[in-house]
DNA sequence: GTCGCCGTTTGATTCCGCGCAAACAACCGC
DNA sequence: GCGGTTGTTTGCGCGGAATCAAACGGCGAC
């Protein structure tokens, strides 16, 4: 391994994300000097849910899926996280046990912060933590959309929403729609949109005979994004 | 009315909010100028979701219910709000629609700050930023946590789940329980459990056949928090 | 007091997603 | 290529909450 050379890569990636918002060249430096950068693999976990929030994380590449266990022992997937995006953060900030699992969906780059390190930075600099509180603002901004989400009752929207959210955290435009390249089975997407991966796998068969959508093993295509959200917002 | 007496003990709960917390008497002072009172009729609307958000609110006396209207025409209740509670807040620091609309449950004095003079003040104070970047956290974690209660299908903790996020809300404790003091009907526990009032009803009957609740029309009272508790989280 | 409203209770029926089972298909390591 | 593993599809019956319907009860208005 050769740390120095992908050193400044992984520099010039991480500096784009939201945290660095801004900052000036000084500042950044030193708030990403204060980083750790980790490498982790396939399914390597960050963090365990139920932790002590000692660490706050970026993502630099590849992509992390926070998870989530509740009471019935049934398992959520609250979202996925791209490059720049920060994780982790609520729970170092108000100083609870991590709320869900931070998993490596592929082999991944994160920047790594220890707790008082950051919360240091945070009082220290008011860019930072202006940074910060839009970056928590948009995260309760989305829970909350997400608890409207799953409020309804009517499957087929509750799919279509999840898909868009999907297509919105990690899709990429293609040349004949929006393609999730990322492994995501029928599974992820049941949890996201809580059901079962047989209601998703028949809703899915439906979509595709009708063009909406193309689905094959752990990856799919948004054919008609147009229409999808026509179904996500009721206006069938 | 005489505006100037109640001035002062509206002033004297105000500053026991979270958003004051820890600032100097000046500063609070300050704080508290900016804000307009209003008082608020039982089933006034404080705004309406979809509104551009031109208002950061909190809750000195009464109570405040923030509901959400999702794509299927459904309900919700996201959350009741009583003295010291910050609302809009999100929705003014992200300059998005408010999400959701803020109707008194019963007659209330609320704080208004406009969004400019208060996203001033947010900039100029640290302290208040560092209040303001707690608070958002605080409801960030409340609504990850929503989501997990949600997620489950088991409908009896579901409810279980709602009613003790109410008890917590807005319960007090007296002698045999925890009471809900506000007008708090079957429909409102419905739309935070996600069920139908039919549901909540029949599940509150069994309940009260079990010595678990005391419920009569718009009251009802936590008489076992502790098995409740346990229904909640899978021990039953 | 009586009437009427509104929240609540309870029953009967319907609907739809879950859960299970079995077959299938794509990718993997060997 | 082969078998094994893992993800997907599809059929079928069940369960349980939604839905519709109807009656009840407390509370306020007059």
């Amino acid at each position: 391994m050769r740390p120095s050379i992908e050193h400044d890569a992984v520099r010039a990636i991480a500096v784009q994300g939201a945290l660095f918002s801004g900052l000036s060249q000084d500042l950044a430096g030193r708030l990403f000097a204060a980083a750790t950068v980790r490498q982790m693999q396939k399914d390597a976990v960050l963090f365990h849910q139920g932790d002590a929030p000692d660490q706050l994380l970026q993502v630099v590449s590849g992509l992390v899926r926070m998870t989530q266990i509740n009471a019935e022992g049934m398992q959520t997937t609250l979202r996925l996280m791209r490059s720049g995006e920060l994780f982790g953060c609520v729970a170092v900030l108000q100083q609870f046990p991590y709320p869900a699992t931070a998993t490596a969906v592929e082999d991944s780059v994160v920047l790594s912060w220890r707790a008082p390190q950051f919360l240091g930075l945070l009082k220290q600099h008011q860019a930072i933590m202006d940074n910060t509180l839009t970056i928590v603002g948009t995260r309760t901004k989305d829970m909350v959309q997400r608890v409207s989400d799953m409020s309804g009752k009517n499957v087929e929207r509750r799919i279509a929403a999840a898909l868009l959210r999907l297509a919105d955290q990690v899709g990429t435009k293609s040349g004949d729609g929006i393609q999730i390249q990322f492994p995501v089975t029928r599974d992820d997407l049941a949890e996201m949109a809580g059901l079962t991966y047989f209601t998703i796998s028949r809703t899915l068969s439906v979509w595709q005979r009708q063009g909406l959508v193309s689905s094959g093993r752990q990856r799919m295509t948004i054919l008609d994004r147009n229409r999808l959200a026509a179904i996500a917002d009721g206006r069938h």
